[in-house]
RNA sequence: GGGUGCGUAGCUCAGCGGUAGAGCACUACCUCGACACGGUAGGGGUCACAGGUUCAAUCCCUGUCGCACCCA
């Protein structure tokens, strides 16, 4: 016997491992040789996560989806992993040495540290595998990835190497965001910038005297949100120009002075030159439309090494590029050769020196109370401005100009956009195109390399690079990039000839910070070389490096006799629109140069899921939902089936524990019917043909499942998971639980017979219907009924992997007549609580057509038990005294003289007329235009004349009605 | 500043050329042998605003206002 109630947490562990057992979710099954490949990949979870609501969303899309193609007879490979997440690990193992008050990283060296969190990766990598399986995703666990297994790593290192070869990676120069933390550049996309606006006001020879302390405190809370006006004096005049900052310490770098050339104000000012104040370093005033005429003075400081746009400018000018700054923002400034060129020696440079090693907010404010000592600060004021800030480490982003390998992204791009113009790519929903497209064509130099130890060590080995004199020249290194160490040593081998000898730096010198390479020099002397030593690059690739090749590297290659053959290009990737950049865009770029094909045919960019008012889920705020509680709570299939419905394309979806709970009473009211299809009889029948069922309600039920059908899988067809999932929900409790179930009880619990044993058949069937439908959205809940409604014979298999069902022809007929029954009966039961009849009233059909007269014979058991009725008979007209109803435009009445309040009736009459009425009224308006008769479509004029024809029939009918009435009252 | 969405019942959202639908919430009634995690019935909307196209506009176009997100 089934239980009353469907309890999850008693199901769902039982049911999972069955799947694993009987391998249901493993690709390549024998019987599925032949059988059509169809392939996700599922988008890397960070190997330091855990569930969150947008995993929860995104996995159980991917699992309707793979779900729903098992069951259609495919080959499904739905690829499980995860990714390394170089810094989110590399900080996650360097808290826990802390907290266990280890020594740090540098202390213990990078082959030590790497140990370390690969022991904790051991430890603590597969929570969210886990957390997965809980939610029924159906992966095939047994080719599960890592981004930094032996496999994917050579793919890793084939491709950088490949790519190098091809002139498409390649070392530069460039500004990169710097987070002077964690001491590594990091993507743009990995920058947050915030708002900040400041509180400090104070103009030069104003009221107030400028206090440094004050401005000290200020600073001290948030040193950003202020725009500084400095006056630089102009070489051979008393004049100045005023420029504005919102960082002024970084005006030690500065190289020259902007104004817009069409400035009439400044323009004159174009090629003479400014004095930087405190350092004395003389800088030209150049010509750059740049400078922004509204904005500040108009004039505008350039630090090419210390600002995105200056260094745009810089480059434009030829101007040289000062840092000022080390790598952990302090400022710089002993022993800078760039910093000192052509400045002369003197006291107040030499004071400025004594800053060398200051932190840059503390520099920022040290620098300012110097300007204002030195009379050049003209004001400063609160400026809202947006700062950077790195995602992990939070603190304020450097541009910082440092070596970095680059991915030469705008070549790669070009294939990469023309095969989604092209549509060999399409995106779900289309408009995302837009998104990807922006970007695409405006994509900067990949920056790919990255200060960590944890991640693809970059396969580059440097040497020392010789003149033509022999010599090794300072500064210049020779590059071998391989993929192995033997294949580094023959590169070098062929630069530096046969007789040398060659090697690789051992790994406990791999840690020098990026330089010059180290040339060997003998007693100090550039004489003797008797070896050469070459070095790794130390750094790391980007995570996202790895992550673009995911598509083929979990698949094999590049073996090419793996998996890669047979499902790449994989079918459809699932995501969420903030990684089109970091992931689609890169996975694409690299697919199509390295497999000649795109990654996936279609991409289903879903929305995020939100708090049920609305708001973005964030730990600061608190409102989080972890989905692990709420599937403690309502189950699995109930979150799934929550996301599922909320999932329409373009939206966000509002979560609330109260619509989950809504939809665990769906799975309840699901299991309940299954209770009464067990407690009445009804069990599979495998001789069972719906297409000859006979009795009329069964038709009816299957024609409703098959139309049912033919939805769902359109729907799932065209991603809109949303309908599908709704369509379901309606078709179980509105139709299935609502209609049909009722409608056979009086067969099903009445004396045996054909009609009772079809009734049982068909009642079983539709539910296994349903069953199938409902897998891909409720997987444990059906598989368990699967088997609980299995006649003796048992099922020959699983659920999961049972046949996709296919709907059949219509039958109109049954839907003619099961629709006058409802009609009927609802007519019926909305006049008794409207008008408070309790007692069993008997109907009269009055005047109706035989074929009403008919259906009223057959179903009058059926009517008299759903809608509480005595007796019906059939009359020419309705007895004095009558309540009427209209039922598909004929009239039923109700004897009810003494038993109803003729004044309400009279009201109920009324209403009906007024409504009635509006719709004449309004027909007629349309009928009388001759416009619409001219030019709308034949057949739309003719349904509205129709209506209007019924309408006036049911005005004819209200009007007799009434009359009555007043004869009986 | 540029882009992309969104403003429809109290709430969450479908619909997107022929005068509006669902779920929840609300109200009334109902222990009827599957289910109170239930049943039956009911109330509730000038579809943000203003123009335009059309025989016809919640739906298409333009503009305004409000909200959200992404990119500068």
């Amino acid at each position: 016997m089934i239980d009353k109630t469907y309890q999850p947490s008693d199901v769902e562990g039982r049911i999972y491992a069955d799947w694993e057992k009987a391998g249901a979710f493993r690709a390549g099954r024998p019987e599925r040789a032949g059988a059509e490949p169809y392939c996700i990949v599922i988008p890397p979870p960070n190997v330091t996560g855990s569930l969150h609501m947008g995993h929860a969303l995104n996995n159980t899309l991917q699992d309707i989806l793979c779900r729903f193609e098992r069951m259609r007879g495919k080959d499904v490979l739905w690829q499980p992993g995860t990714d390394h997440a170089g810094i989110a690990t590399q900080m996650v193992v360097e808290r826990q040495m802390q907290e266990r008050q280890e020594p740090g990283r540098r202390d213990i060296g990078r082959e030590k540290f790497l140990e370390k969190v690969w022991a904790w990766k051991a430890e603590s990598g597969g929570t969210i595998i886990l957390q997965l399986k809980r939610l029924g995703a159906s992966c095939d666990w047994s080719r599960e990835r890592f981004t930094m297994d032996e496999g994917l790593s050579q793919a890793v290192i084939k491709v950088f190497v490949q790519l190098y070869k091809d002139g498409l990676i390649y070392k530069d120069k460039r500004l990169v965001n710097w987070d002077p933390k964690l001491l590594t550049a990091i993507s743009d996309l990995e920058v947050v910038q915030v708002e900040s606006t400041g509180s400090f006001k104070w103009t030069a020879g104003g009221e107030e005297p400028f206090d440094a302390v004050k401005l000290g405190k200020v600073l001290d809370r948030n040193p950003n949100g202020h725009l500084y006006y400095i006056k630089y004096p102009i070489e051979g005049s008393d004049a100045f120009i005023t420029v504005a900052t919102t960082r002024p310490e970084t005006m030690l770098g500065d190289t020259a002075v902007a104004v817009h050339p069409e400035n009439e104000k400044l323009r004159d000012l174009i090629g003479k030159n400014a004095i930087l104040p405190l350092v004395g370093r003389k800088i030209p005033i150049i010509g750059d439309d740049y400078a922004d005429p509204e904005k500040g003075t108009g004039a505008v400081k350039i630090t090419p090494a210390h600002d995105f746009n200056d260094f745009e400018v810089g480059k434009r000018h030829k101007l040289p590029q000062i840092n000022v700054l080390d790598i952990e923002g302090k400022l710089a400034l002993k022993d800078n050769e760039a910093f000192a060129a052509g400045l002369a020696a003197s006291p107040g440079l030499a004071d400025m020196v004594t800053l060398h090693g200051a932190d840059r907010f503390k520099a920022r404010q040290t620098i300012v109370e110097r300007l204002e000592a030195a009379g050049v600060l003209a004001k400063i004021e609160p400026h809202t401005n947006m700062v950077p800030h790195g995602d992990r480490s939070n603190v304020v982003i450097e541009p910082y100009l440092t070596d970095q390998w680059y991915v030469d992204a705008k070549t790669m791009a070009q294939p990469a956009l023309e095969a989604v113009r092209s549509g060999k790519t399409n995106f779900i929903p289309k408009n995302w195109e837009t998104t990807y497209f922006n970007w695409m064509e405006n994509i900067q130099p990949w920056c790919i390399s990255r200060q960590l130890w944890w991640g693809h060590q970059i396969p580059a080995w440097y040497g020392p690079k010789f003149g033509k004199d022999g010599y090794p020249i300072d500064g210049a290194e020779e590059v071998f990039v391989a993929t192995s160490e033997d294949e580094a040593l023959r590169k070098a081998r062929e630069i530096y000839g046969p007789k040398i000898r060659i090697e690789i730096l051992s790994d406990g010198l791999r840690d020098i910070p990026l330089g010059p390479a180290i040339s060997y020099k003998a007693d100090g002397q550039r004489t003797t070389f008797t070896a050469i030593y070459l070095r790794r690059d130390p750094d790391v690739l980007d995570t996202w490096f790895s992550s673009a090749l995911w598509p083929f590297s979990t698949l094999g290659w590049p073996d090419a006799k793996s998996e890669v053959k047979r499902f790449y290009p994989t079918s459809t990737l699932v995501t969420g629109f903030d990684i089109i950049f970091f992931w689609v865009a890169r996975m694409m770029m690299m697919g199509i140069h390295f497999m000649k094909e795109v990654p996936f045919k279609d991409v289903y960019i879903h929305r995020l899921v939100r708090d049920e008012k609305g708001a973005k889920m964030s730990k600061s705020k608190g409102n989080v939902v972890d989905p692990l509680g709420i599937i403690d709570d309502f189950g699995a299939d109930a979150l799934r089936f929550t996301l599922a419905r909320g999932a329409a394309q373009g939206h966000d979806i509002r979560l609330s524990p109260q619509t989950v709970e809504n939809n665990r009473n769906f799975a309840t009211k699901l299991w309940n019917a299954a209770r009464f299809a067990e407690m009445n009889g009804c069990k599979p029948d495998e001789s069972f043909n719906p297409y000859h069922a006979k009795d009329t309600i069964n038709r009816w039920i299957i024609d409703r499942t098959w139309g049912a059908i033919s939805d769902v899988k359109l729907e799932l067809e065209g991603h809109r998971f949303n309908d599908a999932a709704n369509d379901i929900y309606r078709f179980v409790w509105s139709v299935f639980c609502d209609w049909y179930i009722e409608l056979a009880k009086p067969i099903l619990q009445g004396g045996d017979g054909l009609a009772k044993d079809e009734t049982r058949a068909t009642l079983a069937w539709a539910l296994d219907q349903i069953l199938k439908l409902l897998h891909p959205f409720m997987p444990f809940i059906t598989e368990e009924l699967w088997t609980q409604t299995a006649s003796e014979n048992g099922r020959s298999n699983l659920l999961v992997l049972t046949e996709w069902p296919t709907s059949g022809p219509s039958f109109p007929e049954a839907e003619a007549e099961i629709g006058w029954v409802i009609d009927l009966v609802t007519a019926v039961r909305s006049v008794r609580a409207e008008m408070n009849i309790t007692a069993a009233i008997p109907l009269v059909l009055s005047g109706v057509s035989p074929e009403t007269q008919g259906r009223a014979e057959r179903w009058k058991e059926f009517v008299q038990r759903l809608a509480r009725v005595a007796d019906i008979s059939t009359a020419d007209a309705p007895p004095s005294g009558s309540l009427q109803l209209l039922v598909r435009g004929e009239v039923v009445a109700m004897p009810l003289k003494g038993v109803i309040d003729f004044a309400a009736e009279r009201t109920r009459l009324d209403r009906e007329m007024a409504k009635v009425e509006a719709d004449i009224k309004r027909l007629d308006a349309k009928l009388g235009n001759a416009d619409f008769l001219a030019r709308a479509p034949e057949e739309l004029v003719e349904g509205e004349r129709e209506k209007r024809d019924e309408a006036d029939s049911r005005r004819q009918k209200i009007v007799e009605a009434l009359e009555r009435l007043k004869g009986a009252a």
